[in-house]
This record gives C-alpha cells, structure tokens and sequence, in this order.
DNA sequence: CGCAGTTTTGATTCATCTCAATTTGTGTGG
DNA sequence: CCACACAAATTGAGATGAATCAAAACTGCG
C-alpha cells in the first residue's frame, strides 16, 4: 500500500508544535489538526480557530463495524472524521438498504438528523476510527457569533446537497461501468486531497457495499472491475486498486451509450 | 380538476386584512402569507416575522418554461415557491440530465448555489409561477441574529438532504413501479399539505420528466400509469390523475420484488 | 382545422439480475 | 504454524425488466 502523508500523523500533531500534552489538548485540538482546511474550520482566522476548539468537544472512537449512531438516534451532534472510514446507509421496512456515502478524513457526519431531530440513517466505521464530536446546539450558538463559520456550515450542507443531485445523476443516467468509473475517480480524486496517492489506493468497503451504493448487485461490481482490468484501465487484487488509465476512466463517463 | 384551496388564495391575501396595497405589502408579506406553516418562518413569533417581511425582497414571475436560474448562474438568493411549480435538473456534458426535484408552493430553492457561490442546477416553472426572493447575505445575517430562524434553515436544508436520500433509495433499489407508486403517493401527500385534494391532482411535468427523475424512460412510465390503471389502483387520463386506492399502492412499495 | 408535442401501445433487444459453482482471502483455535 | 471455517470475490449460464425502435392515437394550441 503505498498511501503517502502529507502532514505529520495525528499522533504527533501535539509533539510537533511543542505543546504539552494536556487532556484539554488531546480532547480538543481544531487548530492543532491537519485536517482544518478539508473540515469545519475552514476559512478561519486564528482567533475564530480557538473558539472553535472549546466548540469540538470529546473524540470517539468507533472500531471497525460499530455504528457511530443507528437511524432514529436522537440528533445532539455533528461528527468530522478524525481518522478512518464510514459509511451510511438507509435501510427500508423490507430489508432492503442504499448505502448513501462513504466518508473519509475531514468530512462531516450527521447533517441528515438536524431535519427531524433525530438520525435518519445509520452510520457505520468500515475501519476502526476515530470521530471528533461538535454538538449541534453549540454549533448553532457559536455559527450565529462566528459569519465565517455559519458560512462554511451552510457550504458544507450545500455540498452534502449537490453531492446527492450528483449520485441522482449517477443512479439514473448512467449504466453500470460508467457508474464504478466515477465512483473510483471521486475517490482517488478524495484520497489525494488527503495527501494520499491518486493512483492506488485500498478500498475500504466490499463489493457489495459498492453495488449498494451504485444501485447495482455485487456481481455485476465485480465483472465491471475485471473488464476495466482486461482493458488495462486499472489494476485490481480484491480490495487494492491501482489507477492505470485515469484519462480513459474519465473518457467512460463523456460518453453517451451508443 | 378538484382542487380546493384550505385558505384565500394569494391575490386575496391583502385585501382579506384590509391592508392598504402599498408597493410595500405587495413586495414583503410574509406574515400574511398562507403559507408560513410550510415556508421559511415556520415557528417564528409575531415580531420575528416583521423582521423577516423585511428580508424577503420582491417577488419574482416565472412564466411557464422560463428559467429562474441557470447552473453557473453567480448565486445570490434562496427563492421560495410562492405559487406554481417548478422543476430542478442537472446536465451533464453528454446532454444527458437528470431531474433532481419538482418543487411546489411554500418549498424553497436554490441552496445547492450555496456551497460554490454559484448555482449548480437548472430550476424551470413547469406553469406560471411566483416565487418570494430571499437575499442569502441577509438570510446570513437574520438568521444569526433570530436563533428560530437559523435552526429552521438548518432543518429545511437537512430536509433536502434527507429528501435526496429517498430519492436514492427509490433510484437504486426500486423496480419501475414501485418508484412511480412512490413519486404518486408523494405528491399526494404534498397537495394534501397545502389544502388540496390528495386524491385527485394534476401533473404539471410530462412523462418524460417524471421518468427523468425516476430514472426510467417515458414509455415505462407510461406503461406503469397504464398497468395501474388495469388493476384499479388509479385513473389515468393524461395529467390528470386519480387515486383509486392509495393502500395497494403503498403496498407496492413494502413488497419485496418476488 | 391542422400541426406539433405528448402519450400510448407493440415488438424486439440488451443490460443487469439471478442463481450457482468455484476461488481466494481472512481470522481463529488447536 | 497449520487446518479449518467463514466471508468475500470471481466467473458462468440463463432469466427478466426496462430500454429501444416504431407506429398510432390523442391533446391542445395557434
């Protein structure tokens, strides 16, 4: 695996700047975090940074497989993701579930139980990780002195908003191929504004959680990923990927079908 | 068509008050407009209100087919349905598009253009419509300053969010008629909310709309309106649409395909 | 009244699903 | 450390739901 990181991990994030280690500054630590400029703090000065710190409060952590909340969850907190990896999904009366997104690194979690006040879908670590909490009445009262940070809030709503217009698209416009190629683009294009290689990278969820989420069954996952390979488009050992071709992925989804 | 109106209808609105139609209370009204209970202000006070008559600038026509924003479109306001209906589409490079949403009076507009500051879909009236125009920088500034309004903004925007989610679920696991039974029953449920018949509406959108949204061509829509018409779960005529028996179509959506 | 756009309906094709068997990988406990 | 069991992934053959192509019927507008 051939992951490389941009910035000092995490764990060394206090060393480096010297600061002693405090359980205050291992709770909290937005202005210490690498993450700050993919996350909630984004556009923020320095003085704005440390009121959003005392906002953030404890982390958690979620081993692989937990849920980090259940739909019908009351609502009380946004999530960013530390480190690690989740999904969430939506699960009907029938059994039958979509799994609506995958989040990574510096991404935010939750945003759907503001609506009713409680969760509407389920959200799932696909590797063990590690969450910061920043609950929603304190985001509320700190968006409403910070214009910055209810700004960038709104942003990161809109995003999640024309994120889902654009798995729409992919869901009802697009046949299968087309759909995996531009799953594996956005998340080689993700992986490497996280300091990661674009090129090869481990994916965390199965194939059939990838049907899910392409509104296709796992089989037809898995022949899509060995066509892309026979046509040297991409390298695939079960759950390692390597990008070959990415200008012809990208040709895949400019063209119309026949 | 057996449309019954809960309340005045608009052009009434004022006259209803004996409010004198200054330019004023044409432009801003808000707080005597029938449809505070769906609309932004939901749950704010009688002053609050005032204030945010304020906010909301002028009106806006939209004549049938004419757009009220364009994808890149420089973003500058949320719209809020005032009368008629409107749908939202993305396009992609190809030509291909994809219907997002159809929206009707009382839901608001055009907060994907939030998160790049410029639009990122297509919003077209499907008949001669209104639509209140809500200045965002205002928004930003009221809704820090009225917490009511700020945590309904949220709740309007996560609403979308979790309405997006829906129609991913429809998009990705439903078979052709159960989306249509879905999308017929949400409808319903909408007129119902603003004081119309839920049994009996009209279709603003043509087969190829609705298919746009469902992900599904024209032609098997209209063959799903045809085969619900044979088993007497709705009469078709055209637009005009008659719900026969509303509990075998939510039973559709429950059934597991075989 | 006629024409264009929309809708319905039919016949056929095709992409994806389904079912099934095999291979590969992973984790556990003796 | 190996063997076993279990989960995940691959691959094939056949079934099927929706797309495509085509034609006819209907609607409403100028």
């Amino acid at each position: 695996m051939t992951q490389i990181k941009r910035q000092p991990n995490p764990k060394n994030c206090g060393e480096a700047k010297v600061i002693p280690l405090t359980l205050n500054s291992l709770k909290v630590a937005c202005s210490q975090c690498n993450l700050q400029e993919l996350c909630l703090p984004l556009g923020l000065s320095e003085t704005e940074l440390g009121r959003v710190d005392t906002l953030v409060g404890a982390r958690r952590k979620v081993k692989r497989g937990q849920h980090l909340y259940r739909a019908g969850d009351p609502f009380e907190a946004i999530y960013a993701v530390k480190t690690g990896f989740f999904k969430t999904d939506v699960l009907l009366e029938d059994g039958r579930d979509q799994v609506t997104g995958f989040q990574m690194a510096g991404e935010l979690l939750g945003m759907d139980g503001i609506s009713v006040e409680a969760h509407t879908c389920n959200a799932v670590a696909l590797e063990d990780s590690e969450v910061c909490l920043i609950p929603y009445e304190q985001l509320e009262e700190l968006s409403s002195e910070i214009r910055t940070l209810q700004r960038h809030f709104h942003k990161v709503m809109s995003r999640e908003i024309v994120r889902d217009h654009g798995v729409m698209m992919l869901l009802g416009t697009m046949r299968a191929e087309e759909r995996l190629a531009a799953f594996l683009l956005n998340l080689s294009q993700r992986f490497m504004a996280r300091g990661y290689s674009s090129a090869e990278f481990h994916l965390r969820m199965t194939r059939e959680e990838i049907g899910s989420y392409l509104g296709l069954k796992l089989e037809t996952v898995s022949r899509a990923f060995s066509h892309f390979q026979e046509a040297g488009l991409i390298a695939v050992q079960q759950k390692h990927i390597r990008i070959l071709d990415a200008t012809a992925l990208k040709q895949l989804l400019n063209r119309q079908p026949i």
